[in-house]
Order: structure tokens, then sequence, then C-alpha cells
DNA sequence: TCAAAAGTGTTGAGCGTACACCCATGC
DNA sequence: GCATGGGTGTACGCTCAACACTTTTGA
């Protein structure tokens, strides 16, 4: 079956950044591709957009028949139309980008892809990553040019959105969380003023529960209060780190 | 001449959110509809992209060809991709906002457009309005919803980067400024603050020039120093009102 | 001389930042 | 008992917000 139009279209696709982050390093889960096009290559998670459903629907679509991911925190980013993004033909992708907790989602190849894994933002070639490249991963297409978009709006968003939260597992350490902001962040914090910022904000439920197997005092495991979030932010409270 | 694809393809258009500012308060660009869909209704000037442009390209071209504006502060806003968002089949439209002069440019209608104005911005509904619209102007399509996005996102990025500017004439007064920057964020500004924070900058050059024909003490002209604002924030500077 | 807007300083409160030590726990 | 990270308070400087009067100019 074949569509015809009077005046030529662009195909529609979306691709998704995906963030995790683990004791390590801020992490993207990348795809190798299995198709005809970019064969081999890493690349990021994504496809055509079908005509009966919107956009946030195909990204979340895609994420799942290519990584087997569901009901993960997922926003639009940016729209990439250069001419030549793909070398088959024109291409325009809406990218999104997702949040997740690795903890909870490994790793996994479905439809459409040879393999799939996590990989260290900074071992990736990105048009930040400088001309000085020691060897870095080089993505398909111009999906180095997406992840860093998605790292920037990650890093400006962090800091008045809670979005943190959508990365560590429902329990939590208030060192896992500073971690995890200093990793998204790419700069230490002061301890002492994180955890009274943070506790301030009256944001996170104290459990009566500590961190297991330790080779240390335990720390005591927090838990993020989305109601709480939801009616101050309603009212106008400003979450800023 | 028809063009035929393996598979079905949503049409790709973009539209231009552009924004004004006068004495009066903030507009934006409309241009009253000529063709068959949603003929007569007031809509966001754009239209569908071909194959040999960039999505920058289209809003250009498109803000060119429908209103005579050229040389405009263009940026991408979001994609709008709804299933039904217009009636006649599936159309994702990549929305731009744009910051012009309106001493410099008269709308005007051009090709495709019936006729172009100049309006209110609260005089149009969008999603925001609330509930109780004393007689509100609607657009076509899901173009209130394209407008509320603009205006918020205008709100948002004015506050840490120097967009005023693009709206005002070269030389414009302090108190110009101030206007412009209460009309935006929708709350008056204490105007000896704003004063001392903005020349606090020194991102202004300070004229020998005053304002013409005013029945009072004129004010002294300023200009924005953009090589200035470009090297500063190379280093770090964050312009914040 | 009157009307209208230009221009100008100070103070108090709150916030961000820098900084060091004792405590609890597991091995 | 020692290594490891958990947990805690204070002081200073800066920025923000509130606030009112004199000066200049044109009509």
């Amino acid at each position: 079956m074949s569509h015809t139009y009077q005046y030529p279209r662009p195909a529609l696709a979306v691709d998704c950044v995906v963030f995790g982050v683990d004791d390590e390093a801020l992490k993207v889960l990348l795809i190798q591709r299995a198709g005809v096009a970019a064969h081999g290559q890493w690349a990021l998670p994504g496809g055509f957009v079908h005509l009966d459903e919107t956009l946030d629907e195909a990204a979340a679509r895609e994420l799942r028949e290519e990584s087997g991911l569901s009901r993960v925190f997922l926003e639009q980013l940016y729209t990439f139309g250069q001419v030549d993004r793909d070398p088959r033909e024109r291409v325009v992708s809406v990218a999104y980008f997702a949040l997740v907790r690795m903890s909870d989602h490994q790793a996994k190849a479905a439809t459409d892809a040879a393999d799939a894994r996590w990989a260290r933002v900074r071992d990736i070639q990105t048009p930040s990553s400088g001309t000085d490249p020691p060897m870095l991963l080089q993505l398909a297409f111009d999906h180095g040019e997406i992840l860093d978009t998605a790292r920037q709006r990650l890093r400006n968003k962090v800091r008045y959105q809670p979005l943190g939260f959508e990365l560590l597992p429902e329990k939590f350490t208030l060192r896992q969380l500073q971690h995890l902001y200093e990793v998204v962040l790419e700069r230490p914090l002061d301890k002492r003023n994180f955890r009274r910022k943070i506790l301030g904000m009256n944001l996170l439920e104290e459990l009566a529960e500590t961190e297991q197997g330790v080779a240390h005092r335990a720390a005591r495991l927090y838990r993020f209060d989305h109601d709480r979030y939801e009616r101050l932010s309603r009212e106008g409270l400003n979450f800023e780190v």
C-alpha cells in the first residue's frame, strides 16, 4: 500500500534521550541500529510517527518497543530539522527527553534494535565535547547534537523542578540525592547547605527506615512527597536547588 | 505532480507567534485566513515546510511571505502534534516565537492572508484565560494554545536573556524599558530598583541625547550594547531582571 | 506656576556560601 | 579501634524589596 500527496513531505520521527543516574555517573540509553540506515551504529531510540497518535504517544510507543521502558517521565525537547540530518531522505525529528530509575529498568534490546546499553554521557561525542576527543563514542545522524541539547535542558530544569526524584529509587538517602545533583549540574555541592535547603522545602517525607548493607553508619531514607509538591506549587512555591 | 510514500505521513507546518510591544500593551501579529481551511478566521502566520529548507528557514520564509517581516528575532518554541488539531487532515506544526520592533514594522497582509493586524494578547482567548471570557477573540485551530505557550516562554525568558531590546527601538528611555518588562511580566516594578539593577549590569550605553516632543522633562536615551553583552556572557555573566 | 515625569539613597530582612567537628556503625 | 560516611550550626556578605522627595521641562 502506498500514499500519495500533492506536495512532497518530510518524514516525521521521534527520538528519545533517556537519562539515568547510577552510583557512578549520568548515563543515556543507546540502541544499536539493526535496520539499513546507519547499520551497527549506536543511536538514540526512536522511529516514525503514526497518523493516529500524538507526538507524545509516538515517543512513549517507541520507547516501549525499542527498549521495553514504560511509565517514565517524558517531555518534548526540541525539533531537529536540518535538511541533510538523515542521508536517506528528509526526516524531521521531534526529540524527547526521558528520565528513568535505572535500578528499576535493565537496558534490553527489543524490536528494531540489535542491542541496547547504558552509556556514560561524558563518553559520547557531542558539539560541546570540544575538539580534543579522547576516543569518544560517535552517535548516528545528529544524535550527538540532540544529546547535547537534552543535557543542557536537564541541567537547567533540574534546578527549578523536582526532576531528580524521577531518577532515584522511591526511597533514597540525602547522599544519593546530592550525588545526583552533582552529577547533573557537573559541580560539587556543600553537604550542609544542600541538606538544609532541601529539607527546608518540606517536600521530603522522612521515613523510619535507614539504608541497608553499608560498611558505616546507615543513612536515613526519605521519600519525595508528590502530592504536597502539587499542592504547594499551585500556591506558587518555587523549588530551587 | 504528486508524491508517493510507502507509509502515510503527517503534513508538517510552521506557525509563528510574533510579539510586539507598544505604549499600550503586549501585542501579537495575526493574519486573517484567505484559503479554504478556517476561512476568515484570525490565526497565526504560518505554512507548510518545504523539502529543501530547514525549520528555521521555513519560519522565516512564512513570516516574510505572510506579513512582510524580515530580520527579526526568531526561535523555535514547541511542536504541536494533537491528532485532530487541523480538521482537514493530520498536520504537525512546529511553532516559533518572534520578537519585532513594532515601530519599525507596520502590520501588512501579503500572500495567503486576507488581512493582518496587531492584536492585544490579553484580548485573545487562550487556555489560561479561564472560563469567564468577556468576548475574547477566538483563534483558528489550536492557535490559542500555541499563543499561550509562547507567552509563558516569553515571560520566563525575558528575565534571564536580554530579549527586551528586540522589542524596543534602537534608542530608548529607561521608562520604556521598564514599561516593557511590566507588560511582559504582568506586574509592576519599582522604578529605583529597576534602574539600579539594569544600569548596574553595564550593558546600556548612555547616549548624549534625550527623547523629543514630550510635555515634561525629557528622559535620557540609552542603547543596548550587544557586543559587550556577547563578551560578558561568554565569561559567565548572568543577565537577570 | 502648574502638571508631569525624571532622577536619585538608604535601610532591613532573607538568602547563599564558606567552613570543621563529633557520632554511629560495620568490619 | 579504625575507617567511613552521617549528621549538625554559625557568621558574613550580598541581593532584594520597600519607600518619598527634589529637579527639570514644556505648556
